[in-house]
DNA sequence: TTCCTTATTGATCATTTGATCACTTTAATA
DNA sequence: TATTAAAGTGATCAAATGATCAATAAGGAA
C-alpha cells in the first residue's frame, strides 16, 4: 500500500519555479483577492512559504507580477487593423472584433484581477481604459463618420458625446463579464448573440444620434 | 491660547453612537475596502477601538450593517410606476428614470461598496441585479413591445435576447459609474447628456433588432 | 562516486489586528 | 448633592501573517 506522492520534494530550475509561482498566484488572487495569504498560496503550490520570498522580495512583488502577467499578452495589435479595414462592412468588423475580444477577455482570472486592481488603486487598468479609448472607441467613431459621410475629422474632431456613445456600447458588453465573474449572476458561456444584437442596436441607432450631435 | 476641542469626550446615547459608527464605517470601507482595520475606523470616529465591540459583536457585523445601510433607502418604488406610465412618451419616461436613478446611485460610497460586495461573495448585490431585471428591464422591454405593436406578452413572453439588449443599455450607463468611482478615469460630474444620447440610440436601434428577434 | 552550488525547508521573529476585560468616567435621576 | 446605570477606555491576549535565517538536501559537474 504505497503512499504515492505524499512527499516528492522536487528541485526545479529558477525559471520554472518562478513561472509556476506566478501561474498559481494568478489563479489564487483572482479567486480571493489580493489580501490572500502567502501561506495558502504556498500550500497550493506544494512548497514551503519561505520559498516564495526567495523568488520575490515581498508579497507586493508577487502581486505586481500577477498584474503584468494578466494584462500583457491579451491585446492583439491586429485588432487595430481589423477595425480600420474599409474593405469590409463596419458591422462585420465590429462583430469579429467583439467576438475575438470577448473570447480573449471574458475569463475568470482576467476580469476579477481587473476589478481588484481598480479597488486597490493600481494604475494599470487606467492604462487599459486608455487603450480601449484610443485603439477601439476612436476607431469606431471614425469609421462611423466615414460610413455615413459625416463631417470630416480634420474639420470637426471627434466629440466627447460620440465617445460617450461608443463607451455605452463597450461598457454594456463589458458589463456582461462583470455580471458573470464578479456577481456570478450570469450562467451562460456564450454571449455571441447578445453581443451581435448590441452591435446591431448601436449601428441602427447611433447614426441618427450622431447626426443630431454633429449639427451643433 | 485655549486648545479648543482637543479633548471633548462626549457621551452619546446608544442609538446616536451606533448610527455615528455606521455612517463613518460606510465612508471608511468604501474608501479602503472591507479589509480596513477597526483601529483606524475608531481613530476616525475619535473613539477607542474596544468601543466598537460594545456596539457590534464582531467586525463582520459592522460590515453587514454597512451593506444594509448602503443598499436600503435607495430604490424608489415610484420608479416602477413612472416606467409604466403610458400617458407619457417612453423616451420621456426613460430619461426621467435614468436621470433620477443615476442621481441616487452615482455616489462614491454606493458604487464602491457595491463592487466590493461582489468580490467578497456577498449575495446582496445579486438581489439588486434581480431588482433591476424585474423592475426596470422587464418594464422597458414590455413598454417597447407596446409602443411598437410587437407581439402580445401573453402570447410571446419576453425573450432572453430582449433582456440582453436592455441589459446592454443599463450596463453601459452603469459602466460610467465604474469608470468614475472604481478606476477614477472619469472626472465629469454630470452625465445627463451621455445618458440621454444612450437612451436615444437604444430607442432608435432597438425596435429594428427586436423586430428581427420576434420573427423567429 | 564525490563534491559543491543552490533550491528548499523548519523554526522563529515582529507586526498587525480582531477581540476581551477590569476599571474609569459621565450624566441622568432620586 | 449623592447615587448609579451604562458609556467609554487602557492594557492585554491570541491568532494571523509577512518576512528572515541558519540548516538541509537535490542533482549537475568533476
Amino acid at each position: 500500500m504505497p503512499q504515492t506522492k505524499i512527499k516528492k520534494r522536487k528541485r526545479l530550475s529558477r525559471d520554472e519555479r518562478e513561472q509556476q509561482i506566478i501561474d498559481e498566484a494568478v489563479r489564487y488572487f483572482a479567486e480571493v483577492g489580493f489580501d490572500g495569504q502567502t501561506r495558502e498560496l504556498a500550500r497550493r503550490l506544494g512548497i514551503s512559504q519561505p520559498l516564495l520570498f526567495r523568488y520575490f522580495p515581498t508579497k507586493g512583488d508577487i502581486v505586481k507580477r500577477v498584474y503584468e502577467e494578466v494584462y500583457l499578452r491579451r491585446w492583439q495589435p491586429q485588432w487595430e487593423d481589423l477595425l480600420s479595414d474599409r474593405s469590409r462592412p463596419l458591422s462585420d468588423r465590429l462583430n469579429q472584433f467583439y467576438h475575438e475580444y470577448t473570447n480573449a477577455i471574458f475569463e475568470f482570472e482576467w476580469v476579477r484581477i481587473l476589478v481588484f486592481s481598480g479597488i486597490k488603486g493600481v494604475t494599470l487598468y487606467q492604462q487599459y481604459l486608455k487603450l480601449i479609448h484610443d485603439k477601439v472607441l476612436d476607431r469606431i467613431c471614425t469609421e462611423l463618420r466615414e460610413e455615413h459621410n459625416f463631417p470630416d475629422l480634420k474639420k470637426t474632431p471627434l466629440t466627447e458625446r460620440e465617445f460617450d456613445l461608443a463607451w455605452n456600447l463597450h461598457g454594456g458588453i463589458f458589463y456582461i463579464a462583470i455580471r458573470k465573474f464578479i456577481y456570478g449572476s450570469e450562467k451562460r458561456e456564450n454571449f455571441d448573440a447578445a453581443i451581435e444584437d448590441s452591435i446591431a442596436v448601436f449601428l441602427a441607432g447611433a447614426p441618427t444620434v450622431f447626426e443630431a450631435i454633429l449639427e451643433d
